[in-house]
DNA sequence: TGCTAACATGAATCCTGAATCAGTTTCCAC
DNA sequence: GTGGAAACTGATTCAGGATTCATGTTAGCA
């Protein structure tokens, strides 16, 4: 029951983002169900009313939230990686652009762990549109030869992205720093390097 | 003012422990704030102003569930690390006795992700508790020669405890099995192996 | 048997906050 | 400059659920 459905004129457009701003900047503070519609509302500028004009809930924006940044990170990692050649040298890039960006976003990452309870499809959505995109690009590379075999590919995704998921989650959240630390990110690249990289040269 | 503090009779050990257990089936099921009063008293067979004899709030009873599962696992993990010679088969025996208590605990893996919001410190403790621990482990390991050098030890300390997390999360919660298949349990194997052995025969 | 403290009950209280709605204001096409 | 659609307002409604409380029950001991 939406009242202001597809179309939005530029300044409805405005409403629905400053909207969604501040509530990714809610949820981030006080956890999805401290947050409050008022809170919201305030973070944005606008009466409570206005709310219902562009979501059907709190749940809707908070799919909204997660839906709209999860494009954006992927999308940015995408990116990041695009140009780079080799896998390993993909994998560094990766990290990099994934620490980057969840530093410019720390409510996101809390928003996440929150959002099991909210909507569950949602939440493994988030993890499982990443992890697809990761297995697929792992297997080329094995396939390629570029890094070492592993019993199971998936697992290696959900591997790496559990590493960069608690290093990012252990600087961002725990200390609430603005950056995960430079020997932290290093540590990684050894990891990932020692883990990955093929026995002997690659025939 | 908890009406039945220290003492407790075997009577009220049993229905404290039978809130305990209910905490964990209905917070793990519905999530914190969905899961009410009345559903862990039903499930623990007691009227809901029993509750109150017991626990002081809702809130408590989490920090109860919470730090009573983290002792229990962490106890859990020294016991089945205690016997094992050398780093690398201690990580793989680490891996196996996490995911087999995890998988026993269902509903405490879906319950910590919840936590943050509930109690910021509960939720930090249980990381960093584990990663304490760990991270010394891991240091002894590296000053021996048994495992390669990294950078920062607690980064690696971060990113095992990250792999165990979300491979645990992939199959127990996202899929909802029972365990972990032994692909998954042998790949990491293959990872923390890799990652983690001496370039050369230590000297 | 009767007494007392521990234990248990569940209806009633009370507050919070999501969602609604009856109106008001802004914007722009004509 | 006027009509109407798109935006916006914020007080009000309403349900859900944590906590309380006045009262009942059990178990062990003199």
């Amino acid at each position: 029951m939406r009242a202001v459905a597809a179309s939005l004129t530029a300044r409805g457009e405005r409403t629905r983002s400053r909207l969604l701003e501040a509530g990714e900047e809610v949820f981030g503070l006080r956890g999805y169900h401290d947050a409050s519609i008022a809170d919201i509302t305030n973070g944005a500028g606008v009466a409570q009313g206005t709310f219902y004009l562009y979501f059907d809930s709190k749940r809707d924006l908070m799919r909204a939230v997660v839906a709209e940044r999860g494009h954006e990170l992927r999308a940015n990692l995408a990116h990041a990686t695009a140009a780079v050649v080799g896998r390993i040298p993909k994998e560094e890039a990766g990290f990099a652009a994934f620490f980057g960006w969840m530093a410019r976003h720390r409510a996101l990452c809390r928003i996440l762990r929150n959002a099991e309870y909210v909507d569950g499809e949602l939440y493994r959505d988030w993890y499982r549109q990443l992890a697809d995109g990761y297995t697929h690009a792992l297997r080329t590379a094995i396939d390629d030869g570029e890094i070492a075999q592993v019993e199971d590919v998936e697992t290696l995704a959900y591997a790496l992205m559990g590493i960069g998921d608690f290093v990012a989650m252990r600087w961002l959240i725990f200390e609430d720093r603005r950056t995960v630390p430079p020997r932290a990110v290093a540590t990684i690249s050894q990891l990932v390097d020692r883990a990955l990289r093929t026995p002997s040269p690659a025939g």
